[in-house]
DNA sequence: GATGAATGAGACTTCATTCAT
DNA sequence: CATGAATGAAGTCTCATTCAT
């Protein structure tokens, strides 16, 4: 008799996942309340359940989300046409200072939360791994080219630019007034001292 | 003539803040109850609220602490003999892997409750403000013996440096096969070749 | 279609605040605990906070019903075609030892509590300047028809009556055997002696 | 070897039930702690219970001394050569309003608790019932001089009189703005009219 | 599907009282 | 006498989750 319509469930589903995500954003993977999630969606308590069996599955749906477009969007970055160091680098870029905030926000609560949860660890991992291949692979790309020095290790330079945008990510906590257009240009200039082959 | 014994005070509660900082480790700022404190600090529920008067407030004192901790440290190495990059380059060193880990969950713990906690933002902000001015120098003089390329703004060099080496203590985050002494020597590599003046 | 009854919600709410003030009879406002309201109003502990914010609140609003209902019963026996003086009088009227005695219990408790609640104090305050209105309204319709001494004033008599039946209310404490028919008779005797115009 | 000095250790009570009237005026009964009490007071918590074995104890004594503080002036006031009438009516009188709100607070945290606890409750019958014999002496005095109209139960009287004055203590609470001198007043005259023998 | 009433474990905190020194 | 460290029961309130309708 009643199918459900797959369409308006999985539309519905993002619905409330966007209404967690600005939860999350405004109180934190704590301090937002399956509540406050619902009155956010403009569903009922009980509702919530129908499309996520927990708190915590909402969670891992929505960092795998944003894992995945941080991934596509470097993805996409490397298939352009600019050179592989300008690819490199355009993560570091800054954005509107709200969404680095957001993007902040979540990561840092991704991460903390990820300490203790295997699961939402493993979504990371996963993702990690996605983002370094392709790094690694495009590092490669710059040395058979010349653009970048050939003796280095490319996953090992992958590993190294990964973690020095999660390092950029995180200055604006340290001072906010650190977040500046200067220090994001002079990341970059580490970068490409860092892969420049050395002068003959 | 009798008083209170402010020595004794101060080493209870030096107990109870190690305490704490083991269960937070083990458990996370949210997941840590002020009963597992007292717990592991082997004293009574109550009578943790004669030495803090929130668990708020333990967490502030050991954030302070930890912060104060590395600062020190970091300070250290600036003062020692050592070339002044060596002296920058210190802090990326892969500890034993336990602390590193240790460190990792308490940074990711504060960061994230920094986010929320206004006063727990500004005693980040203090100590990163303290280890800023140390790096800045440091880099100044490096730039007046000629070790440091000297057209790079020493107070930006020790924004990114700050964040490459926050960057770095995340790696374990991304994926716990990444936290090798590869990875942290070829930072180190990285840190060397932006400093470096550029050849004649 | 679907929606909130609100007429189960309010009656629920009832139920509580029913529950709540026999708690309070019984217990005080301080003895009587959110887990002994819950017991008596068959709820668990947790869904008392779905019709109140807080134990302050249900206070609040049990306050409030009591003192509306006196205030009512005031004004229906100021609208009885009875004799002015009669109206007036009828508050000091023995009821049943055991409601007389749950009015004290509560009396008490409220004024005790609004000495520090200046939220429950204003509660207290409106209340009392309606039955003040009502009162002096009263005695001026008693002065017109020459029932009460004119050379009164309205307003203070008004106020003096207040005090009186709330010191009536508290003849128990000093002593329960004092709250006798005799020494009710005597204050309406009182009042009535107090009012009547001077003898020409 | 070691004596008390029962002198010294009178003093050092009564310097702690000072205090505690001062929390007690402060903060009510219960919102007044015996760590305050020991603050106030200028001791250690444990010390206090040399000298109460509770703090029920303390407000046990306190309310013994207050109420006996005023039967004691009510006695001097009718033991004074002036009207019978003039000190039965003695307690009405308006002192400083400080003093006027500090005696309602204790009072009504006093009544109030002694709904629950049938120690206080026995203490204030006690001190009633003194009262109310003086009273009851003094109107029947008056009675024998013709200030007062024979026909009137002596003991009645003397228990609405209380009640009354019970009463305007509490005029306060209602609203501040009643407690007035005027107020005062006109208590004193329903009490003349009360009490005065009807016009031959 | 959809609602919101209901649950219950458990968190943080308070405070009168006791005890070792 | 005097201190203050220590106890532990209990209280208010939160919140993820379930269930009847």
């Amino acid at each position: 008799m009643r199918k459900v319509d797959p369409v308006k469930h999985a539309e519905k589903r993002q619905e409330i996942l966007d209404a967690a995500e600005r939860c999350f954003i405004r109180d934190g993977f704590h301090g937002a309340t399956t509540a406050s999630i619902c009155t956010e969606a403009g569903i009922s308590p009980g509702h919530l359940y129908h499309y996520f069996p927990s708190k915590e599955a909402i969670i891992g749906a929505l960092v795998d989300a944003n894992l995945k477009r941080v991934a596509e969007r470097f993805a996409a970055a490397s298939a352009a046409p600019s050179g592989v160091v300008a690819a490199l680098v355009s993560e570091v870029d800054q954005k509107k200072p709200k969404k680095t905030r957001n993007a902040r926000l979540m990561l840092l609560d991704m991460f903390a939360e990820a300490e203790r949860n295997p699961v939402l660890a493993e979504v990371i991992r996963k993702h990690s791994r996605g983002i370094l291949t392709l790094t690694a692979d495009l590092v490669r790309r710059g040395q058979d080219t010349g653009e970048i020095d050939r003796t280095l290790d490319a996953d090992a330079v992958a590993t190294v630019l990964m973690s020095v945008i999660d390092g950029t990510r995180l200055i604006g906590i340290r001072d906010p007034k650190l977040e500046t257009t200067k220090t994001f240009g002079l990341v970059k200039t580490m970068i490409a001292r860092f892969l420049a082959p050395p002068p003959t």
